[in-house]
Parts: structure tokens; sequence; C-alpha cells
DNA sequence: GCTTGACCTGGAGTGAACTCGAGGTTGTAA
DNA sequence: TTACAACCTCGAGTTCACTCCAGGTCAAGC
């Protein structure tokens, strides 16, 4: 299986090479290195995991509780049960944000509508 | 009509005494005086103002942003359209939010029940 | 008249998540 | 073999939105 340099990596994923190595200096990541020069190369896994990683990211989950989810996985089958919990708490925190955003978007909304009655009464 | 005290009001909009003293440091807020002690004064108008500002905040609008939208309401009528926009620009952004946690959402679930699915084997 | 509590100002400190810089090494192509 | 791009480490700097602190004022109650 190919691995990818760490432009190479950054390019797929969409984070920065520089975001890259910030996440191998907290723990979240591990990539291989090359034997020789000490480049890092990331593996299907790698990439995989980076992607999740983002997701969780896009929810708003801070980088220590991923940092936690980790921990747990390599504490191996013992955790699984803390692991889903874990999600399910973050799913749960992620409706509750969507219903927030939905009850300001309406309060947006209902802002526009006044423009929209007082523009056309100038324009 | 009654105004409230800076205690009173961070209790009413939810908002810490801090904040809205800062908020009121960045030009977002300008609560009227006592005449003799120099206490801020919040009114009606202040109060409805500062939950319209947490409402585009939840939605993670920066500050400086907030500020642009009162920059143009100092401006007077002629910039409602600009304003109008504004809005909607923000409005648009809130549903790409609501979208991106949207299939967040969806691939957590996914792990979730493959968490279930294994849970159900070993327990 | 003195304490207490709410308030004031200006400035410094905090935490999260990056982002950048200096100085050095490695891989590749003319 | 020399240029140069991509990579490395370690530490420092940045941004955002607060949050806290020191030192001071002011009104009310005992």
């Amino acid at each position: 299986m190919p691995s990818l340099s760490i432009q190479q990596t950054a390019q797929e994923t969409g984070l920065s090479i520089d975001t890259l190595r910030y996440y191998e200096r907290i723990g979240l990541l591990a990539p291989s290195r090359d034997a020789s020069s000490r480049h890092r190369r990331y593996s299907e896994r790698d990439l995989a995991w980076i992607d999740f990683v983002t997701k969780l990211r896009s929810t708003g989950m801070p980088l220590a509780e991923i940092h936690q989810y980790i921990h747990l996985y390599q504490q191996g089958e013992a955790t699984q049960a803390q692991r889903q919990r874990l999600l399910e708490a973050q799913a749960a925190r992620v409706e509750a944000r969507i219903a927030e955003l939905r009850e300001a978007l309406a309060v947006i909304h209902k802002k526009i509508d006044g423009y929209r009655k007082s523009g056309r009464k100038t324009a």
C-alpha cells in the first residue's frame, strides 16, 4: 500500500502541514517514519483516522477529548462501552448545537424580513 | 422605564459582568451612565440589543463582524441594504454549518452503531 | 465614622488551536 | 556537485474572546 508524504497528506485531508505535525506532537497521530530520512509516511489507516478526527473537530469537540478517545482506544476492547458513551455524548451535544443554530437562524431571518419590508417601502 | 445595573444585566442576559464591560470597550455596547456615580445603566433597548448580539455570537459570527453591523447602523438608513446583505450572508453560513454538523453527526452515529454491534457480541 | 459591597478603570493573563521562524538535513535533477 | 525543494525539530508567536487583577470611588447601613 502506498503511503503519503506530509505534503500529500495535507492536500488529501485539507489540514495544513503544520497542523499535521501539531496533531502528532499532542499525541493525536503517529505516522510511521521513513527508515533512512526520518520523514513522515501516512498510511491509509492514518488518512482514515485523520478524516475521523476532522469530522469530530468540525463538531467542536476539543482536541483534548479526541485525545481521551484515543487513550481509551489504546486500552483495548475493555473500553468500548466508554468510547461509545463518549461518542453518544458528543452526538447529543451536536444535536443541541443544531437546535441552537436553528433558533438563531429564525431570529436572523426575522430581522432580514424587517429589512425586506422597509426596503420595499423606500426602494 | 427601569434601567438595570450591570449585575442585573449580567443575570438577565447570561453574559458575565466582565463580558459586558469588554463588549463596551470594543464598541459593541454603549449603556448610559448614572450622572453622579458614573455607574452603567442598561435600558430595555440595551437589553434587546445584547440579546441580538448574543444570538449572532451563538452562530459563530465574530465580534468584529457584529461591530461592522453596528458601524453600518450608525451610518443611518442608507446602509440598510448592506446590513441586510450582511445578515443574509450570515444566515447562509449558518445553514452551511448546520449541514456540516448533520454530516458529522451521521459519521458519529455510524461509528456508534459499530460499537452497538460489537457490544452485543461480547456483552 | 467606618465597614461593606457594588461599581469603576487600565492593563495583564488565559486557553484553545493553530501558525510561524530559525537553523539544519535529505532527496532529486541538471 | 551544486542547487533547491521538501522535510526535520524546537520553541516562540498569533488570534480570538474573554477573564482576572490591582488599586480606587461611592452609597448605604450599623
